[in-house]
DNA sequence: CTCATGTCAGGTTGACTGACATTG
DNA sequence: CCAATGTCAGTCGACCTGACATGA
């Protein structure tokens, strides 16, 4: 038992880094939408699949177009309208304005899916909102607008 | 050639997604630290691993504190210190306080990589004032550290 | 005996690139 | 012939949990 300072100090006092500002919200917020999934009946549903629903139109929407929404590869966003619909949540149906291509289309399932996704995004930004107040939760929406806008 | 409205519509005129925005920036500055460090010579070092160089210590650190400070399991912050050390960025000294414990000491090159990551987030931090304006990246980061600790 | 430190082994998530058949 | 769509195959980065030897 040496008589040092503990080297197991507290929480580090250094200036905090930006980049782990901006991860953790996002990380503990996917998690818990997980969680959230899983206890409302849809445990092999995690935070990507549902943020896909938000994608949907209502007439169908290719992959492409998916994957141009969610800033992703169509091989990704491919992947992962098959685990949606091998699950049921949402169906392809040939688009018949072009044979090479499948709209993507939510079933009732999937509409179930994305509610409760929408109640979690709705329940998450009155959270912050409680946490930082009406206004800053503005000024941090505009901000991040403008920030991914330029980069 | 249809007359259908182009189904590849631009950019999404969607709501933006608070979560989206959330991870954007850090993917983007983690992969141009990435190159960064390419660039001048580093070409093994990822954005991870030169994070953890600013949470050594002159005297040295020890891998569970260093896992506290960057806020990931000790094990895969004994990989990211393993991968440095293979490459010469830093060296493992036993701790003469504690004989389980090893001190993780940043070497000269060490010193060389932590400079050019400092320099790229200086250089980053002004890209993003300069789209920002100051006193809205003074917010950011405010309001950044509140939600943090928040949750 | 219990707890902390670090490492080993293995698994998972969420992406990526390249190649390809099909169709426009 | 060239471009776009979607899928298959393989790879990877960045974590995770569990088990363990060592030592406080």
């Amino acid at each position: 038992m040496s008589s040092k300072p503990p080297t197991t100090a507290a929480a580090s006092p250094r200036p905090e880094n930006l980049g782990v500002l901006l991860r953790e919200p996002f990380r503990v917020a996917s998690a818990r939408l997980h969680e959230r999934f899983a206890e409302r009946g849809h445990p092999d549903v995690r935070a990507p699949h549902g943020n896909v629903m938000q994608f949907l139109d209502d007439e169908g929407t290719r992959v492409s177009v998916l994957a141009e929404r969610a800033q992703m590869t169509k091989q990704a966003m491919g992947e992962l309208v098959a685990h949606l619909e091998s699950h049921g949540y949402v169906e392809r149906v040939p688009d018949p304005a072009d044979r090479r291509a499948k709209l993507v289309r939510s079933t009732a399932k999937g509409n179930e899916l994305y509610a409760i996704a929408r109640e979690f995004v709705a329940e998450t930004e009155a959270e912050w909102t409680e946490l930082l107040g009406a206004e800053r939760m503005r000024q941090l929406r505009g901000i991040l607008e403008d920030l991914n806008a330029g980069l």
